[in-house]
DNA sequence: TTGAAAGCGCTAACAC
DNA sequence: GTGTTAGCGCTTTCAA
């Protein structure tokens, strides 16, 4: 095991103290102009890169950023941390991500573990934590940001849309279609509570108007391509006079329209299908889907600068909600994004 | 800013040394049963979580295994992600992602930043690192593990397969088919090394039977099903002779397919459209693309794997490298995967 | 089985 | 402008 270097190395070989290296190499006031060159060049004549460990510990203070988000199985989380990502960029902080895989203990495990990091703050998928988790996250005094909901009761501030609402709206803008004969398809319902929501939304509107759902499939699974192509397939066997499929995202809605395509179902003229998310992939598609256009991106970036707002403005009031509703497109005559 | 609690609080909760309190909470040997339940139960009664920074800096090394990935605006590298992340549940290790957007200078900083939080292991995409990065990684002393490629000289160990080799299977693969006038699409290739690779293979392959590339396009932006269209509508406006295009990866096919099935032009009778990766969504397809298949989250589990046997077995040989080469599926007969 | 002392590598606070 | 001192919260060592 080499030695590593430190700081105490770099000043050694700069000819200062180890205090002077500390400063010059972040970037302190008060350092000769001379001294920071001579530090500067010391350390990269050696190879050192310091140590976050030793400098949070004693600083009291990390530059990490968490990021928890429930998976990586299709592509809106990574574009959500990309948000991040570039929100973060160059401002000296870092963003750390996990995984809960949609598991609220894993969920509490994670959030332990990045606490004990001792994180500047945390953006947080969903508001519907169990109250355990809520309490650690109030208490652990650093900003949080809840993202990707705003139907629910935020412990600091929340970026994201309701849930409820977009699937009210597509439930409204398909009756607007004169469609009549609902159907609904989805995956992970008992774990991913947004989706829930939705066809919860959903259900709402049509029986405002006297409506309801014909039939409805679910399991339990990740959401997939293959998963739409087979509970779609499954659905339509059993009701054919079903004109509009409802499902809980677009790789599902995908995997719907294929199967239809392949099965010669007129889509949209016998069936509309609608899905979730406005995928990029379903621009240019052959073949028509309706969705809700939801900003993925702006949501990841606006949450990473509440983090950083809320960290310069120390103890303002952080309370805040930024609603981004997602537009619906019925496919047909407008054009999804991303 | 509330008091963080610390190893004394639970200690003095538990009513013994923090000494004590430290062990029974890592679960050392050599402490008393009661003990043990004591301190377990202070920390739960008042919410401690500990401190990795100073755990971690007192004990010389971290739970941390950093993972740098090129880019997230596909689902190729959430996948390597997710295998990671499955290798390394309960083992007491966990990733820290990084995301260089395939610059070199970038993924230097990233790197020299995840060494500052002196992580057990790294797992890097490509072997194309500049000498600079090289040593960097070589000069850690901890293990590194290079993914995604085997087409060069890896620092420690590496997990992947030829890209050149995957070019050239293909273009035998369409020759075989019959094939003779060849174009191609990519995007990103002065940045994505394999990508670059591939389309040298393809080449090579071409040209040991006499055949070229009839016509190219590329850009330099991130692939996209946006991209794929646009450039295969380009592509074939100027050579509409073609009977093969090999693109960079899936989403450029898959824009690819959709123009021509926009355009009337029959896939794969007149045209052959030949991507790379597998991916979940050429599945199902209403229209077939060839694609060479990857194996995304297995060379993430194996990588991740890697670097805990060279942990377990330190100081070890750990020069290994492990090849899973993609299988080719020619899309009207075989079947995607993932 | 337990505890006391020392120190990981750095920065805050204060002297010079 | 620069150096000194004293920790940050934990684990390692060694003594009891």
């Amino acid at each position: 095991m080499k030695k590593r270097k430190t700081l105490i190395d770099v000043a050694a070989a700069a000819g200062v103290s180890k205090m002077t290296a500390s400063r010059a190499l972040r970037g302190d006031k008060d350092v000769s102009q001379t001294n920071i060159e001579k530090v500067r060049q010391a350390a990269r004549d050696i190879g050192y890169y310091g140590n976050h460990l030793a400098a949070s510990l004693s600083s009291k203070r990390s530059d990490l950023i968490g990021v928890v988000v429930p998976g990586l199985s299709n592509i809106v989380y990574p574009q959500v941390m990309s948000g991040v990502t570039d929100a973060l960029m160059g401002t000296g902080f870092q963003p750390v991500f996990g995984v809960t895989d949609y598991d609220p203990d894993k969920e509490y495990e994670i959030l332990r573990s990045m606490l004990s990091w001792r994180p500047a703050g945390l953006i947080v998928t969903g508001l519907d934590q169990p109250l355990e988790t809520r309490k650690l996250l109030a208490d652990a005094d650093i900003p949080v940001v809840q993202i990707m909901d705003c139907d629910g009761d935020p412990i600091d501030a929340c970026v994201g849309f309701s849930h409820t609402q977009a699937g009210l709206e597509m439930a409204e803008a398909l009756l607007a279609e004169s469609r009549t004969r609902f159907g609904y398809v989805g995956c992970n319902l008992d774990k991913d509570h947004r989706a829930a929501k939705r066809k919860e939304g959903f259900l709402q509107a049509l029986r405002k108007r006297q409506f309801d759902l014909i039939a409805s499939v679910d399991e339990q699974g990740l959401s997939s391509v293959e998963a739409g192509r087979r509970l779609t397939a499954e659905l339509l066997a059993g009701h054919p006079e079903l004109d509009c499929i409802y499902f809980s995202n677009d790789d599902l809605a995908v995997g719907g329209l294929c199967y239809c395509i392949d099965a010669g179902i007129s889509i949209p003229t016998k069936v509309v299908l609608a899905g979730f998310n406005g995928l990029g992939i379903i621009e240019g598609f052959p073949g028509k889907i309706a969705t809700s256009i939801t900003l993925r991106r702006e949501i990841g970036e606006t949450s990473a600068r509440i983090i950083l707002e809320s960290l310069e403005n120390s103890e303002e009031e952080k309370q805040k909600t930024v609603v981004l509703q997602p537009t619906i497109s019925l496919g047909a005559l407008a054009k999804g994004e991303n």
